[in-house]
DNA sequence: GCGTATCGTGCAGTTGCGTGCAATGTCAAT
DNA sequence: ATTGACATTGCACGCAACTGCACGATACGC
């Protein structure tokens, strides 16, 4: 294995489960923990992960708690969510992504309307706990901590028994060339298996993930109907998307 | 557990519950209360909270809101929620049920406990968020709001992949004769498919619930292999429940 | 005022960390 | 084929961090 994958993996690892110890790295790469601790050295360096005794943590904003990742920015992910909550009309299916985005979205919802959600977040549910005239559906599987989700095969199945009318994905990078992706393989192809049981896919992409590329493709940029981005988004930032079809709607 | 991280914890615990107390601290992520204490006085030197006999406060005189104040004194239910969370074996698979009896279980899990716990509730899901060693399976289906459960033939069929060593059951009756009782159909429906799945029932009954019994029927008392009761629960209350071999726990 | 719980400090054992150095492997130029 | 520059890795050593225990001091409840 070459050091530069190592350092992927350990990366992967730590978007996986917010946190990397040492030693049990050098258990699993058969390697002494001084190289494990080079590595996290050098990728600290780097800044891709906060070093701390022990092992390291997610580098800055994302901290690995979900809880904090929701405190940041909520001005910013809010106008977007509010957009999205708008295009919901009664009686319609809809799907909410996890992540904090969607858990906005499903704050941003009127407490009148009555439609059907279809979610594999807790969090999206215990959000939507509150609005009455709401029906739930829960996707099971798998909890996967770092996002609040449920993911592989299980969750795959059940979502096979969907037809939604929307399908609003959280991702982590929107790119002409490089598609839809997102940090997590297994999280990929839930969001794949989403994509197809929905007449539209809505991207909810707040200004970071414009024209950015994640490691885990979940499928061409033509997958999403529509993007939602922030209002003051510059044109030359989205005529790529455009050019292809697809949909712009600023907050 | 990292050091970081158990700070992290020891905030988010202090911004959720209002007030954080040394020795419940060490119980829970059992470690001593040197260690703890420790923390407390270094998060207090870098102003993140204010550090008083027995525990801390939070720094910023704005304290926990009424909702997270309610939060703090369900001495009734977390006693039972304690005694039950001890049973719990590392590497063991425990089934949750839903109710805020089986939330509090959830918290008094001790965080370095390893093992995976099925749930079809969100609540629960959010709960075990910040448990970094406890694998969560989420159990879908349609949410019935008023428990915050998924129910339905889809959690039915979800339930029959599970295998697991205890299933913490919440009830709203435990009677000799009358059995085990609830206030919804479907909810009964899906407590009597995980009581098939495991291989120990364990009843947590407040003191209103024993002999009491509701319009669902579960199965009989004999489904139970245990009753978790209250310490004062007078013996009168729980003899014909001993009598039929179930086992009878005071906290 | 007194008993108990909690606190702070010093100490020791364990674990993790960083640096320097040597061994090995790779690659390119000679 | 040989040589030298370079990267990668493991090992040894001293140092720092973490943790638990013991002891005396302090605060709290009755």
């Amino acid at each position: 294995m070459l050091t530069t994958q190592r350092k992927q993996v350990i990366l992967s690892r730590l978007h996986r489960d917010g946190q990397v110890v040492a030693k049990a790295l050098s258990e699993e790469f058969g390697l002494s923990e001084d190289t494990i601790r080079r590595d996290l050295r050098e990728l600290a360096a780097e800044g891709h992960l906060q070093r701390v005794h022990g092992g390291a943590l997610p580098a800055s904003p994302a901290t690995g708690d979900f809880v904090q990742r929701q405190a940041i920015n909520p001005a910013d992910k809010s106008s977007i969510a509010r957009r999205a909550a708008w295009m919901v009309q009664p009686g319609q299916v809809v799907i909410l992504d996890g992540g904090t985005t969607c858990v906005c979205v499903a704050r941003e919802l009127p407490l009148s309307l009555a439609a059907t959600v279809v979610t594999h977040s807790p969090s999206v549910a215990v959000e939507l706990m509150n609005h009455p005239h709401i029906e739930v559906i829960l996707i099971g599987g798998r909890l996967f901590k770092h996002s609040m989700v449920s993911v592989g095969a299980a969750t795959i199945q059940a979502i096979a028994d969907i037809r939604a009318d929307f399908y609003f994905m959280g991702v982590t990078g929107v790119h002409a060339d490089a598609g839809l992706s997102t940090g997590d393989l297994e999280e990929a192809l839930v969001k794949r298996a989403f994509a197809a049981r929905a007449a539209e896919v809505v991207v909810l992409a707040s200004r970071e993930k414009i024209n950015a590329a994640s490691p885990f493709v979940i499928g061409p940029a033509t997958m999403a109907t529509t993007v939602v981005v922030e209002r003051d988004t510059p044109a030359s930032a989205t005529n790529d998307l455009a050019a292809l079809g697809i949909g712009i709607v600023r907050t």
